[in-house]
Order: structure tokens, then C-alpha cells, then sequence
DNA sequence: GCAGGTAACTTACTTCCAGTAACCTACTGG
DNA sequence: CCAGTAGGTTACTGGAAGTAAGTTACCTGC
């Protein structure tokens, strides 16, 4: 029996690099929407307008659709985070910029973020190794910046700073979707007053 | 037609909470090696050496065990850092007893720390909520201690300033993983230098 | 030492979804 | 206007989450 569907919108045919844009957008939107476990392929394909072995066809699994966003979502931040620090004059003022503009993309990407971080793939394993080599380029560039400053410093030292710097701006961007009136500027204070100034100057005088 | 299977080792009754103890314990394995998405309940059932349905019985769902793992792991890490920094003379003597307190937890705890972890859980966002109250409890005591010290500051600060050295020992606690050499003395003494002193002492003297 | 109650357990399903095999069609250049 | 192919579909399989209904080990009182 041929099918007798009422005259569905006709399907349309694009670039693949748009499809592929196209799908990420979706899949960002769904992961973060329902969690990782929760949404479903099915899904996402509908939303597209597609089918789903055509996801499969891009990405080849609901894990490499996840890492894909991922993927995408940190090569802009780490441009922007670039492109910021920039011309900053001194080690102050590239980490007060450095983190403004990380508080500035959260806040751009408030309902993904949490999906986005290396984190959300400790579910699926596999994943793992390839988001942890994708984050690492953030740190590398924070410890490759200290490295600069304080040229002296033992690169395990550099690289520790960088690890520290990224989870505490990381957690408190998390902190912050529960405090509306916390921005990316008092974020930035706050973090800056920590890490640059340290807590000893305050708590014991 | 009978069960003519060759004489399988009677199965044991046990006492709930006994149960439930060596449920958490296999559950806990199986996620860390597997990952929650590619852990099965049946594997997990049969390990224990019970069927599927007890581990429904006991825990509602798969979420609702990982949450059982993540609570119990949890309380047993809030239990050790309040004996850790009961006595302590002076902020700096509480922070580096926490700290190093949480660095010997996560070294104890390798295998399963990552899932362990909130971030674990935003695959299941249904979790997300419950674990998050729990974790909360950590940087909740952070804050007191904090405020304790300092009263003057406004208890956003406070907060703000939990959530950076949660955030920071924890991003370092896996870094640590990539880095045998860097045991939880050695941690807490980067955390340390970092939150205590500031960088700003270092990089712009 | 045996009836009966119940806590702890099992078997045997249903449903849903990731992933795939095999086939189809809109669009392009010649 | 035809051939080749990039971009697409339908219809299926296998495996895992979750569940309904029944079963068995153990205890308690007699």
C-alpha cells in the first residue's frame, strides 16, 4: 500500500556543513532540555526535520552527537577567551579579562552549560578522553600565560594555577544560576579577590 | 516442567540494610567502570547475586541508584572534613585541614570519585536537584567557617567563597589523577598558596 | 516440630530506544 | 534529459529499563 499521508512539507536538501550546524543547535537545545539520558535520538532528528539514521550519518552515535556539541561549544569559548586577554597590560589585568569573558560566554549559554562542561560526559566513558583533550586547551593557554609572568615557576605549578582558576570559575558559574543578581563583573570580583588577592589578607590581618 | 538447574549455591536472605551496604558497594564499582550510561542493572543484580527487581525494590530506578551512591559517598566525605577541622586553631589551620582532608578522601575513593561528583549526575537532571542538596551541605559548612572568621562580609561572599575552593580542590583532585607525583599534601599546599596567599604576591610583586 | 505470616526474593514479561541494513530521490553537470 | 551521487528514508533488530504477579526462606507462637 503506498503511502497516502496528506502532502507533507516537502523535504528539503542542504550543504552538509549547514545540516551539520543545524543539528547541533538541536541537540544542544534537547541535551539540555532533558539530560543527556533522557533525550532521544528520535527526538532530535524530528526537531531537525530529518531522519535518524541521518544523525548517525554525521556523528555516528548519540555520543559523538554529545561530543560534537561540546566540541563546538569550547573552540568558541577559548576563541573568545583569546581574543579577550589580547593586549591586556599585566598578569591582573589578562586574568580579569580571561575570566569575563568566561562569565560572559556562561551567561550567553546559561541552559547548556552544565551539559557542555567535561563533567557531563563522565557518563560515557569513551567520551571522556576526547572533551578532557579539548578542555585541556584552556588550561594549557592559562598555564601558558602564568608561564609567561612568572617564568621562574615549575611547569607543574603553572599547570595547577590553570586547573584551579578553571574550577573555581567554573563551579561559581554554576553557583551563579541560582544567584540571578551575581553577573559576569561580580563573578569576576569575586573570583580576582580569591585568587589574586587570596583570603589570608582578609581573614587574618 | 520443573527447574532441573544442577544445584546452584542456595541463595541467601540478608538483612536490609546489609543489602542495601553491598548493593551500593557493587553499584558503585559498576558506574566507575563502565560509566552510568553503559552500566546495566542486570549486571549490576547479578554481581550482587540478587535479581533486577530487588535493586528496584531498594532504589525506584537507576537514578535513584546512582543518587544512593553519590549520598552515601557524600556523607562519608562531610563526616571526615567536620573531624578534620574540629580544634583547628586559626582560618588558615581549618582551610589546610579541609583540604587535606578532601585530597585524602578523593585518594581513597580514585575509581569511583568522578561519578561521584554533581556533574555526574546532569545526565539525569531529574538527579540533579537532590544531589545538589547534598553537596550543598559541603559548601555550606565552607561558608560558616568563612563567615565565622569573618563576620563583617556579606553572605553572598561567603558563599561565593565555598563555592570557588570547592570548585577548585575538585577540578584539582582529577587533575591529580594525571599526576601520580601530586599527592593530597602536595594539593593542598597549591590550593593553599593560590586561595591563602593570591597570585598577585607572586606575579606582580 | 509444625502452621501461618511476612520479608525477601524470582520469573517472565512489556516498552522504549540506540543503532543499522537496505533502499530511494532531489539535484548537478555534461 | 540522462547518469551519478549527495543527501535522504523506511523498517527493522537487539538490548536494557522497568514491572506484575507469583514464590520461598525464615521467624514466631503454639
Amino acid at each position: 500500500m503506498r503511502r497516502v499521508t496528506t502532502a507533507e512539507p516537502r523535504r528539503k536538501r542542504m550543504p552538509k556543513e549547514q545540516r551539520k550546524a543545524q543539528m547541533l543547535d538541536v541537540a544542544e537545545q534537547v541535551f539540555a532540555e532533558r539530560g543527556y539520558v533522557a533525550a532521544s535520538m528520535d527526538e532530535i532528528a524530528e526537531r531537525v526535520g530529518v531522519s535518524k539514521p541521518m544523525l548517525y550519518e554525521y556523528f555516528g552515535s548519540k555520543e559523538g552527537l554529545l561530543t560534537g556539541c561540546v566540541r563546538r561549544a569550547r573552540a568558541e569559548l577559548l576563541e573568545r577567551t583569546r581574543r579577550a586577554i589580547t593586549g591586556a597590560d599585566g598578569p591582573e589585568e589578562v586574568l580579569r579579562r580571561g575570566l569575563l569573558a568566561f562569565f560572559g560566554f556562561i551567561a550567553d549559554h546559561r541552559r547548556s552549560w552544565s551539559l557542555l562542561r567535561q563533567e557531563a560526559a563522565v557518563t560515557v566513558p569513551a567520551a571522556v578522553a576526547e572533551v578532557e583533550g579539548i578542555r585541556r586547551q584552556q588550561t594549557d593557554l592559562i598555564a601558558a600565560v602564568f608561564a609567561g609572568f612568572d617564568p621562574g615557576a615549575a611547569p607543574v605549578v603553572a599547570e595547577a594555577f590553570a586547573e584551579v582558576v578553571v574550577g573555581a570559575a567554573e563551579r561559581l558559574a554554576l553557583w551563579c544560576e541560582r544567584r540571578p543578581e551575581v553577573g559576569p563583573a561580580l563573578a569576576t570580583d569575586y573570583v580576582m579577590d580569591i585568587v589574586w588577592h587570596g583570603v589570608g589578607r582578609r581573614l587574618a590581618p
